[in-house]
DNA sequence: ATGGCTGCAGGATGCAGA
């Protein structure tokens, strides 16, 4: 089985361009992120014309997840428990049947968290906060499940192609790592890190100042793995590809394939 | 570089992103 996981920023500007990776990519599930689109105005009929159940939970102009599946979706939920008053569309989940069980599937659009000192940051921290809770209690169940999405993290230096650049961003400050080690060291596999310890993997570039051009990247989107779905890791890549085509997303898709 | 682009809503340009 294979899941990708792309931060399209922006699923109307960018349907050409997925339907095409979509045919070279084949995924049999697909976790989106910054659709920045409406529920009612998201193209749905483009992507369920090629095979997919559509799952899509977004706002008008930011924000936005979705999930699609070739295998039917169950038990769909589109919030992120503990803060019943939290309005923003970051987060879905669903569950697929296959052979031997179920997995649950987990896209998420983590916040930004900039500028550091504004409550865009506390609101960054209390999300994963959040996401840890989320992570306990399903681990707790030994479900198989795959979070993906973009964390808006970078998790260490070699994840950056400037990491002096990013020293007091919130996608690397201390506070952010801090969170995210704390999510992995309950047990969750990086599933790129289970291929590489080497830097230049990176999933994201700037639109500006021809960060593409000078490969100034970093990696910021990922693939947590609880344990029964790392056992089934085969391999896991980064289509990097994505960023030279024409009209592309500044971040570009992170391929697991699962046995099964 | 003064985020130097880009998408969105809307019908100009401000907001949001990383």
């Amino acid at each position: 089985m294979r899941i990708a996981t792309w931060n399209i920023n922006g699923v109307k500007a960018r349907i050409d361009t997925a339907a095409k990776w979509l045919s070279t990519a084949s995924p049999d599930i697909v976790f989106l992120q910054e659709t920045k689109s409406a529920d009612e105005a998201f193209p749905a009929a483009t992507f369920e014309d090629l095979g997919y159940n559509v799952a899509r939970h977004g706002q008008k102009g930011f924000n936005g997840v979705a999930i699609f599946s070739k295998l039917p979706l169950e038990d769909v939920r589109f919030s992120l428990p503990g803060d019943e008053g939290d309005t923003q569309a970051r987060f879905a989940e669903a569950l697929v049947s296959v052979q031997g069980g179920a997995i649950r599937l987990g896209s998420l659009y983590l916040p930004n968290g900039n500028p550091v000192d504004s409550d865009k940051f506390s609101y960054k921290l209390a999300w994963f906060d959040r996401l840890h809770d989320w992570a306990v209690s399903h681990l707790a169940t030994e479900e198989t499940f795959v979070l993906g999405g973009d964390f808006n993290v970078i998790p260490a230096s070699i994840d950056a192609r400037f990491p002096d650049n990013w020293t007091d961003d919130a996608l690397c400050r201390a506070e952010s790592r801090a969170a995210w080690r704390r999510l992995v060291n309950l047990g969750l596999t990086d599933a790129l890190r289970t291929t590489t310890n080497a830097p230049g993997h990176y999933t994201f570039w700037d639109y500006q100042a021809g960060a593409w051009q000078k490969n100034n990247g970093i990696r910021i989107d990922h693939f947590l793995l609880s344990p029964q779905a790392a056992d089934r890791l085969k391999s896991v890549s980064i289509d990097k590809r994505v960023r030279g085509w024409d009209k592309p997303s500044d971040h570009v898709p992170l391929i697991v394939d699962l046995e099964g």
